[in-house]
RNA sequence: GCCCCCAUCGUCCAGUGGCCUAGGACGCCGCCCUUUCAAGGCGGUAACACGGGUUCGAAUCCCGUUGGGGGUGCCA
């Protein structure tokens, strides 16, 4: 009986999660649900730098959005690190490791006049047994020839030479560990059996590798190292020139849902070819061995999609809910909620968004007293030379007979046989003057809605406007 | 430079020696539907990087080339 798997998410706390960190919290968490094993978070914040702990909550937020929750932790590094110190000072008691006062541009510049192109620090304080004190760092002695290889479930079986590997530094000058050793030490002490993490950090398992030899650990986590997420130039996604932060999807509108649907499909393909599927089917589905090798565009165009169908799966009143946060941060946010205009036609508006935010832009004609008028979209409407007349026929036909959507057809669509147009091109100089826009939910749905007052007054300023000249 | 990894339609995946005249999805194009825009329906476009092997047979195995990526930090 094997015990139940543990593995973790390990982040360092940016400000913000990356994509690319946001899937491989999803491939650990769904390796844990299936496998009935615990995912645990773990801070790697030892740069003194990075640990500020509003870093750390941007990201606990938002895991909690794409509904990844942890068995364990939050663990932050910056709190362990007398467990770190204990290591490194083991390492410097058997010899493993040694220190240095090398300031990286001694090693730069010592570099670039050997002339070799050979990067790396070069071991010149191996054997000068410096005391310590401030300015030095402590560097893991690596062994000057053998061969360090692993097995990687994902990978297949990779192997290094020690030959090629340099004294990494282990403490820095200002003492702090690390993310080797601390990296090293959590995974043994903290029994991780699967290491899942981004292709990024395979150069560094065979340093880690030595690291817990040398400290004496035993147990080895299984290595999967997933691959990483590209640009459309199939590099590393920057975050100057794209969207990286989890957030910027949150905020621009996207469903956690959708936007985990679409991780899990980079880099793995459902057995079944459904590529829609709730994460509960993922999970059943799942097999890291199943991940592929070879980097993944982070393609926002299927991500449009598959939350267009997520949206349109919405029961009603889920998306009305949903849609609150973005009415909230319109100027013209209303003061109730749910709003009755925006219930009435959320049905209509379901359908046609791709992402949340776009959704108080379709009905802002229903909440604003002046009609959000695009100019553009008014030249196109009512350049042509029947526009005035249909307004005019249009205010006639209006102001009497049942206000509903399928009379208000039925009477413009008359209306537009009167002057030889079908009702594509009739309802478009009424549509503007309405609602401001040549697009949008439908019209006599909209008018609806809006009710007789409301429109007749905006007919009649735009014939007003017509009249005047534009 | 050196080390490591990768290589099927524009993109994301299927394909694990014969079922492949290579399948699905997104995108794109066309048609239908239509109250604008979507959605929906139907159809289409489009790929095994190259060269050698191995084999009766290769997208699938091996070698090489080319191309791409990652690492090469007192970042992680």
């Amino acid at each position: 009986m094997t015990a139940a798997p543990r593995v973790r998410f390990a982040p360092a706390p940016t400000g913000y999660l990356h994509v690319g960190g946001a899937r491989t919290a999803l491939f650990n968490w769904i390796f844990a649900r299936q496998t009935g094993g615990a995912l645990v978070l773990r801070i790697e914040d030892t740069d003194l730098e990075r640990s500020r702990e509003e870093l750390v909550d941007v990201v606990l937020s938002t895991l909690d959005w794409l509904g990844i929750d942890f068995d364990e932790g939050p663990y932050r590094q910056s709190e362990r690190l007398e467990y770190y110190d204990l290591a490194v000072d083991k390492l410097l008691g058997d010899g493993r490791a040694y220190r240095c006062d090398c300031t990286p541009d001694d090693v730069k510049a010592r570099k670039e006049q050997r002339g070799d192109k050979t990067p790396g620090y070069d071991g010149f304080c191996r054997d000068r047994d410096l005391p310590p004190g401030p300015g030095v760092a402590v560097r893991f002695r690596t062994p000057d020839e053998g061969t360090v290889a692993f097995d990687d479930l994902v990978r297949g079986h990779v192997s290094f030479e020690c030959a090629d590997l340099v004294d990494f530094v282990v403490q820095r000058a200002d003492a702090t560990p690390t993310f080797l050793v601390a990296n090293a030490v959590d995974d043994a002490e903290m029994r991780i059996t699967h290491a899942i993490r981004g292709e990024d950090l395979l150069n560094t398992v065979p340093s880690v590798l030595m690291l817990m030899d040398a400290l004496g650990y035993e147990h080895r986590p299984t290595y999967a190292h997933v691959p990483l997420l590209v640009d459309e130039k199939r590099q590393k996604l920057s975050k100057r020139r794209h969207s990286v932060a989890v957030e910027e999807y949150r905020d621009g509108g996207y469903l956690p849902e959708a936007f985990v649907n679409f991780l899990c499909l980079l880099g793995w393909g459902p057995p079944d070819g459904e590529e829609i599927r709730p994460i509960e089917r993922t999970i059943a589905d799942f097999r890291l061995q199943d991940v592929t090798k070879s980097a993944a565009f982070f393609d926002t165009k299927k991500l449009d999609h598959f939350n267009g169908e997520y949206i349109r799966a919405l029961e009603a009143a889920d998306f009305v809910e949903r849609c609150r946060p973005f009415f909230d941060r319109v100027e013209w946010a209303p003061s109730e909620w749910p709003p009755g205009p925006f219930v009435q036609m959320a049905p209509l508006v379901q359908e046609r968004v791709v992402t949340l935010a776009e959704v108080p832009g379709l009905v802002d004609f229903l909440f604003l007293d002046q009609v959000p008028l695009d100019e553009a979209a008014w030249e196109k409407a009512m350049k042509h030379e029947a526009a005035p007349a249909i307004l005019d026929a249009t205010i006639d036909a209006y102001a009497e007979g049942p206000w509903e959507a399928e009379h208000l057809h039925r009477a413009l669509a008359e209306i537009g046989e009167r002057f030889g147009l079908k009702l594509g091109k009739a309802q478009a100089p009424v549509r503007v003057a309405v609602t401001g826009r040549t697009v949008g939910p439908p019209l006599f749905e909209s008018l609806e809605v809006l009710g007789r007052e409301a429109t007749l007054d905006r007919l009649r300023s735009a014939r007003e406007r017509l009249a005047g000249g534009r």
